[in-house]
DNA sequence: TTGTATGCGTTATCAT
DNA sequence: ATGATAACGCATACAA
């Protein structure tokens, strides 16, 4: 065989020139083709099995058909959800996903970057909580400079760290409404198993979360914030850590679910009952959630919407100015924290 | 600004022929360039910012860097965690990796390869059951002869059904060697929750689990295997129904992980106690498993393995006959099938 | 309405 | 070793 077929091919088998096979294809802006030739060429196209070669349209149209996604860690269920709606919303708009997860290595991310540059991506959709680290940050900033430079656009879901669109996320103010609804539940001795320091959606919660506490009369004990990975893992060890020194706790927000799941697991390896013992909230009401026991109190992100979002803005004419969309969450009480009878 | 850097502009800027500039960049076969003149093509470059083309290169040498990944959906872990191997072993090979989820519709599928067709991907990834569907199955038959003509191989995870390489999970046998183990715990009474009839992973391992219950000499009443969506709604949906009629069951096995954690939701709505009533059992061993209660018993794949050995498969050199490479199931019993007392 | 010719950014062939 | 130049497959400005 002599690979795929061609629109030359198919021009030449239909009788007609390369330019009106392809307007007949493609129906190309103002020009129009003659009813029967139209018919012949697709039937030609159809026969022959003929299907455009999108690098080809690609460089002669000056645009491509895909947008790239960048996660952490497309098996941990919070960026799945999100990559669900990009997935989605990419397919509406006729688009291809390119997928790049950085298994929660920094240096991956810029990395990816330059490789959405190189396939001239339509835009980069980048998932997941930055680290208050300016150099990797810089060096972030300045490949999405070179990938907007080379004609691509930028949507940020977290912060909006890096002068680009961004879906931001009410970390703080969901962390507060939290805070407020345990302490309307009875709660007053509060545990955070905190994340990364650096870590900045992380950070926000916990600030958030101890903010709201100050104004509530009940402040969090400092030594009761414990500084952990920002996985399950994390969760399961810095429980560990913080029950190691038998603290005076009533309630223990960890600062993701995945987090949170870590410590319900903590707590049973070292008998501790939740909520007999002592209740867990988490953050995001990751899908996963609902198969856990007990059901863990939470707040309600809507993942794949925001997937979707981000996709719409960074797909977006661009603005002048960097765009925000603000997504709120929802606190959602489940067994995990029960009425306190104190 | 005049769009992204291009070869041209980094030759001029240097001082020499596109010809040198381009050999100086990527190091064309047997072509050498002198060194001065290679440093100095070579900083230029990286002073101006210059980014290949993926999109011209892909032109100019008749082959892409992208391979194509499709799953039914990639919120579910079992997908994600077979993505996340693709992803890695894609990254190895220095290619790019083209997401598309299905959302469970049959008719995207073919869909979604023409679309990688089009962008003359060099290889496909298929992931997710087959249905015992001709018609469905001639149309993706055929979508992948159109994209193999054009120059793509493929590799399927599952059964090695549409004539391709394939990694082929061993259903039948995993099942069988899982009914023995739960035979040899003391269960007696068996129900199934089995999927879709037509879906063929579902029904490999039904019917494994079935004929080894047969050999056993405690054959299953075909009433008590379940028809439903292999889903963890369709789990909970099959339980609820078997349990409808009060059957006389010890255990259930439940054709893959997701449908058994929606039977345990659905048995704590029941109140039916796991495993006290009963003993559940699943397969796949998906990650999110760890911190289900009670730690449910399954058929161990390794899912990240199976995406990474699905990619090498789907790279390696082209050969005669349809490769297959076979992935034993590794049973492993938990707390949700403690050992019974007849 | 149709066809011809040019350009997109890069690699590869052929001279030099 | 280096440099013109012809592909690659398609879209489009321009000519007819």
């Amino acid at each position: 065989m002599a690979g795929p077929v061609t629109l030359s091919q198919v021009a030449r088998e239909a009788g007609v020139s390369l330019a009106t096979a392809s307007r007949a294809i493609n129906g190309s802006a103002n020009r129009t083709v003659r009813d029967d030739l139209r018919e012949r060429v697709l039937a030609t196209a159809e026969r022959l099995r003929y299907f455009p070669d999108a690098n080809a349209q690609a460089m002669a149209r000056g645009q491509t058909t895909s947008i790239g996604l960048i996660v952490h860690d497309i098996a941990d269920p919070y960026f799945s959800s999100i990559a669900a709606g990009v997935s989605l919303a990419a397919e509406r708009a006729g688009l291809a996903v390119t997928l790049a997860s950085t298994q929660h290595t920094a240096s991956r991310e810029p990395r990816f970057v330059e490789v959405l540059t190189r396939q001239r991506a339509r835009a980069i959709i980048i998932v997941g909580g930055r680290l208050d680290d300016p150099e990797a940050n810089d060096r972030m900033r300045s490949s999405l400079v070179d990938f907007r430079r080379s004609g691509g656009s930028v949507a940020l879901v977290g912060q909006p760290l890096l002068d680009v669109d961004s879906v931001v996320i009410a970390n703080s103010q969901g962390a507060a409404a939290l805070a407020r609804a345990l302490h309307g539940r009875g709660y007053r001795r509060f545990a955070v198993l905190g994340g990364p320091a650096k870590h900045l959606t992380a950070r926000d919660r916990r600030t958030g979360f101890a903010g709201a506490l100050e104004e509530l009369g009940t402040p969090i004990d400092p030594a009761l914030v414990v500084e952990c990975d920002f996985t399950r893992d994390g969760g399961y060890e810095g429980m560990r850590a913080l029950f190691a020194g038998s603290p005076d706790v009533d309630v223990v927000f960890a600062v993701n679910d995945v987090m949170a799941v870590g410590a319900i697991a903590a707590a049973r390896a070292l008998r501790i009952s939740v909520p007999g013992d002592v209740g867990i909230a988490g953050f995001d009401d990751i899908v996963t959630l609902r198969d856990i026991t007990p059901a863990l109190s939470t707040v309600r992100i809507p993942l794949v919407d925001v997937g979707v979002t981000a996709t719409e803005l960074a797909l977006a004419p661009p603005a002048a100015d960097p765009r925000q969309v603000h997504v709120e969450g929802t606190v959602v009480l489940r067994e995990s924290t029960p009425e306190r009878v104190v």
